[in-house]
Parts: C-alpha cells; structure tokens; sequence
DNA sequence: GATCGAAATTTCAGGCATGAAGTAATTATG
DNA sequence: CATAATTACTTCATGCCTGAAATTTCGATC
C-alpha cells in the first residue's frame, strides 16, 4: 500500500509510532529532570517536600477548601495517599480538617493561615524556578506544548 | 516600556512566564496520566510494575550489560534506588549481577534469557499501548514536542 | 608504597505511592 | 422504610524513592 508520494503506509505507521515512543521518553525525562531540581530547592530553601507543596498549592487556590476525593483526582494520585500527606501537614500547622455540615463522611481540608503565609512564598519562587527551568521555550512553544499535552490527557481510556 | 505593537514588555513576561507555568502542570498531569495507565496494564497483563519495567527495558537495550551508577543515571532515580529493584529482579529470576574483571567495587547488570524473552513480548506491547495513548498526537506533534523536552533538558542547573 | 581523595555500591530512615480491604454515612430502589 | 448499592474516607501491606552515611576499592600524589 503506497500513499501519493510512494512512500509506505505501513512504514510511515511504524515510524510514526516510534516517533511517538521517543516523545513519551523524553517526556519522561523531561518531567523527572524538572521534578528533581524543585524538590532540591523546596528541600533546601524551605524544608518542603514536593507532594506536601503540590497538596498546598491546590489548597491555596481554593480558599474554601477541597474535599479530600476532591485533592486526589486533582492532583492525580490515590486516596490513601492523600490521607497520610494531609495528616502530616495537619501535624505541622499548615492545614486544618473542618467537618462538613451535610455529610458526616466528609470533611474540606483548608490551608491554614500559617500555611498560606508559607505557601505565597513558595509560590512566587516556584513560578520563577520554572521561568528559569523553561527559559527556552518560547511563547508559541509552550502553547504548542500546552495542546499537545490535552490531546495526551484527553484520551480517555476504560 | 513598550514594544512595537504597543504591548508592555513586562506584562509580556509574566505572562509567558505564566505560560510556561501551565505547561508544566500540563506535562506533569499528561505524564501521570499515561504511567498510571501503564502501570495499570503492566500490573494486569504481566504482573509486572513500571519501575521493574523501566530497568528491564534499559537493559535489553544494552546486552553487554550496565553497571549500577550507568542505570540509574540512563532513569534519572538515585543509586540506593535501583539497588533495590535489581536484587527484585534478580532474585525473581530477570536479570543477573556479574562482576567486572578490571574494578572490584562494580559489576554489570544484565538481563536473563527468561528476562529477553518476557522484556520483548511486554515492548512490543508497550510500543502499541504509547501509540495508542499517542494517538491525538501528529507526527509533526510529537518532532515539535521532542524538541521542546531537550529544550528544557538541557537546561543544565548548579 | 603509604596516604588521601574520589568513585561504585549498599544500607538505612523517612516519606511517598498504589491497590485492596475495611468502616461508616448517604442515596437509591423496591 | 428496609435494604442494597454507592460514596467518602482510612488503614494496611508492599514497593518505590531520596538523601545521607557507611564500606570497599581504585587511583593519584608524595
């Protein structure tokens, strides 16, 4: 089977899919690089850990608080996992558990005000850590990066 | 400070800091996204996790085998960390540690005949998965997003 | 050829992460 | 309104992951 201009579909078909496999490694790399030069800084500027930042990060963006469930799909990770980062935030003063009028299984995890002070901070560092960590991607880059990644998402599986 | 077309230079960088903000996010959802699902069918399929996988891949890459500093730089996890996962995958029958003739303190990692066989079936199934998770994602996509992760890569820090 | 710094690896403590199983409260269904 | 299915969350076992400290070996310098 030969397309118009001679080459083979199944070729073109293979190459392609290689070609997706290598963005999906560099992805990877990419992602594990960035990831590894924040939590040094978090570690050593403020004694943070980047679950506990990302867990606060969603929380001070939503000053009414998140329910528990709410936080894991979020952030994409278990609930059983969101359980034992928020119990140690609790533990250190940054967020607080508030029961839920209507629904006695739930409860809204909220930054504390401490935690907000911190958080702001942070923050504002994260976002020039990523400047810099980004510094050559360009405008129309970083738009194109942006699509590409919700097509990524957006293919729904199960 | 203004540009030609009249845009306020300083605006124009917080946003594209911004920008580059939202890329990240979208790289790090994209990228939990695709390993949850993978995991997901390596576990099912295989009874096998992606850690394991990750090792089991770099070594049928290098069938002369791969010293322990040697893999975990080709993942980017710490050195204590693969530790682990090979004495798994060795005591699991997957892979094998041989000592190197000229450095007492090192040996190479190389994986089983068992290893081979089950390692090709589960990448080839692997390539199929990614394409499919992949599928949004055009050819010029995916050369425009390789592109875009060595940028960031090869951001070089410390 | 003794010593000293660097390199390859392991060990360990602590935290992160999943999936499965458990508890309790809520909602839906007959 | 009884009970069955669902939802919100926790607990647990297991494995992953890091950073720091320890061990052993190597290589260079004096």
């Amino acid at each position: 089977m030969l397309t118009q201009d001679g080459t083979d579909l199944v070729e073109t078909e293979a190459g392609l899919g290689k070609q997706r496999l290598r963005l999906w490694l560099q992805m990877l790399k990419a992602v594990r690089h960035v990831e590894s030069d924040l939590r040094e800084r978090l570690r050593s500027g403020y004694d943070m850990t980047l679950p506990r930042f990302d867990v606060l990060a969603a929380l001070l963006a939503a000053p009414e608080g998140l329910k528990m469930t709410e936080l894991s799909q979020q952030l994409m990770v278990s609930n059983g996992n969101v359980t034992g980062i928020v119990d140690r935030l609790v533990s250190d003063g940054l967020a607080e558990r508030e029961t839920v009028e209507s629904d006695r299984r739930a409860f809204r995890v909220r930054i504390s005000e401490q935690g907000a002070i911190q958080m702001r901070e942070m923050a504002a560092q994260h976002l020039s850590w990523i400047d810099e960590l980004f510094a050559d991607v360009s405008e129309a880059d970083a738009a194109r990066g942006i699509s590409i990644m919700l097509d990524i998402r957006h293919k729904v599986h199960r």
